[in-house]
DNA sequence: ATATAATATACGTTTATCCATATATATGTG
DNA sequence: CACATATATATGGATAAACGTATATTATAT
């Protein structure tokens, strides 16, 4: 993990992978087709932030069947992980998160998450 | 004061910016030709760089005499204010601040920064 | 009034970023 | 095997961000 300030920072700085991100952080784990349609951005526009976030360390992948699952690097940096949480703090207070949420938590037929069921 | 994060994050992106931004963060207030001698980058390009951080009240600015210090907002929201601190946190970390730092301080001819004294 | 220093802005160019679409890969199912 | 679903990548084009240089503005000093 040799990630530095500035790399996180660019990474957040686009909308859709901080959207991702963020969905991310509240919900411990999704898989690329529940981003796709809580965000209601193509597939490949989610893959692609997806991969960058992946390339930097700042997010790890899990295959689970036809399923990709991300979550953020539990492995992050202390510092890392401080901008991240006070990036929540704000982003709780904008409509748009609030929208995400509810539009990933009334998507149906919800691919399982449970993976260690 | 209407920032959100997604506006914060793009202008930290900036290596520039958040170089400029880190050492308001620990000096308080400096002015355009102490960020212009710390960083080592021509002038116009600190300008237009402190510039948009203050169109976005990021940074507010005050001028004394011939200089103009800039400083960060003390306005600023909790999640700006944590944002920047965690930033912070990582950012001492790596060489080029320490750098930066350093230059600042050997800086010949530095102008007065008590600006109540 | 002229000169100097600090800072800001304008302009044209280059570079980086993002996107939409098409296509490829991998997995699961009948 | 053929087919469907989930995900990844490649390509070319559009947009935006940053840059260097030149110039304008504001203050101070002589």
């Amino acid at each position: 993990m040799n990630l530095t300030p500035n790399e996180l920072l660019k990474l957040l700085s686009d909308p859709t992978r901080l959207r991702s991100l963020m969905l991310l952080m509240e919900e411990g784990e999704l898989c690329v087709c529940e981003l796709t349609h809580a965000l209601e951005v193509v597939q490949p526009k989610i893959s692609r932030h997806l991969a960058s976030l992946r390339d930097m360390q700042v997010v790890i992948d899990q295959r689970a069947g036809q399923w990709i699952y991300y979550r953020i690097n539990p492995k992050l940096p202390d510092w890392a992980t401080g901008i991240l949480g006070a990036v929540l703090q704000g982003m709780k207070l904008e409509k748009q998160f609030k929208d995400d949420i509810r539009k990933l938590h009334s998507m149906p037929n919800r691919p399982e998450n449970q993976i260690c069921a």
